[in-house]
DNA sequence: CGCCGAGTTGACCATGTTCAAGGTGGGTGG
DNA sequence: CCACCCACCTTGAACATGGTCAACTCGGCG
């Protein structure tokens, strides 16, 4: 199920230069990818990391949709983000994770050692400003959601996680939703049956098209984005 | 209105070492604050700077609160957060804010050149790593404001509010708002009328005590805990 | 004193939630 | 191969929470 390579003192190349793959390559090789990480394996609905739980590794997806999430005491969800191939969840400056996370679709992810994000930082300066950047679009990606959430329509809030998502999928028309109605809900701060009724308007309106639930086919980009604000 | 101060190279003191006081110092020492900074005061409801703007600095306030916003186009405003002395705030990865700033009270601020910590951040390793845990300060806010948002009634909502702001005003159980309504409302995700309503409501469970408007005193703090989920 | 902005309160209304009853489609076992 | 099942999704009707509109109060200030 999961890998633990030490291919960089075998290969005798720094550490230091291998992590910065973490931030500054594409996922095209896996190889060298898992050669300071631990590749790993998640079907559907498995859980990744807990909140709470200790945050001594983050998490870069290989493929597969993953989920970062809170939950409060009475069950009630608030899905933070949804990660796609290429991005890194789980990276925090605290002992512990304060957002759980899990595989949405079966998922294959690759775990680093936080520590050695500590000690390499201070030194390599390429690395130091792409782990900045990671985390002020973090910031800026949060605050965007909080908009979404704070001061937006039904409506509105599905055209644009509709738009959000054809951006992730690469700008096509055609859009898979690797998630269900409740991930969606507990996304946008809504009820499953909001997020089904929401759709079916939309598809009314020609806007959009459902050939099948998971398939979105995005008829009229103009109208949606009226539609998102 | 406002110094420019070229102190450093007069005192002949590294840039990148004062520049890093803009992190790791408290906000006790105004003179040497401003060694790399301009100091500039805000009457209540002046803008910062405004979304789209070149982000060439950064700020930190002195004294007094400020707030950062986004503003829909038909007039819908979410504020983000509610920044008081000692924070910092406007600091962007990208060339142009993301976000308006404003005062909300008469505010003292130091705005600093973003270009210094571009060229400094790779190199210090103290600044570097404070620099990281700001952003992810910032990003751990962020995702707890979507929380609120997406996740809570009228009732969690303002509960949860005024015990943040007492955290802020450093668990005083007498707290003084400095924003209006108004503001509390584009914060919350709500209206000024329910807003004023729940407040309303806690005073008459006897949660809080309202003796002025803007004057909040914390009655059953573990009440207002529960009531904030 | 009267004005004005901020805040409160009330009545009504709309959006989204809740509760409940079907529908659909992919997988499994007879 | 078909029937059944189950999870996921959709739809409808009643309801509740918070929004809207409007009147009114309060406190500071010219």
């Amino acid at each position: 199920m999961s890998t633990q390579f030490a291919a960089s003192k075998i290969r005798n190349i720094p550490e230091q230069a291998i992590l910065a793959q973490a931030f500054l390559r594409p996922v095209s090789e896996p190889q060298s990818q898992a050669a300071v990480g631990t590749v790993q394996h998640f079907d559907p609905d498995r859980e990744i990391f807990s909140e709470g739980a200790n945050a001594d590794y983050f998490y870069k997806i290989v493929s597969g949709v993953a989920r970062t999430c809170k939950f409060l005491l009475d069950g009630r969800r608030q899905i933070d983000a949804f990660h796609v191939a290429g991005e890194i969840f789980g990276l925090e400056t605290g002992t512990s994770h304060r957002l759980s996370a899990e595989a949405v679709s079966e998922c294959t992810i690759i775990a680093y050692r936080k520590s050695k994000v500590d000690m390499f930082a201070g030194n390599d300066a390429a690395l130091s400003r792409e782990l900045l950047s990671f985390a002020m679009r973090g910031m800026a990606k949060a605050q965007d959601h909080s908009m979404l959430l704070g001061r937006r329509s039904a409506v509105e809030k599905v055209a644009g996680f509709l738009l959000d998502w054809a951006g992730k999928a690469d700008g096509q028309k055609a859009i898979t939703l690797a998630m269900t109605r409740q991930d969606i809900a507990d996304y946008l701060g809504l009820t499953i049956e909001t997020v089904s009724r929401t759709l079916s308007l939309l598809e009314r309106d020609a806007v959009i098209a459902l050939p099948s639930a998971r398939q979105v086919k995005l008829c009229n980009l103009d109208a949606l984005e009226t539609l998102s604000g």
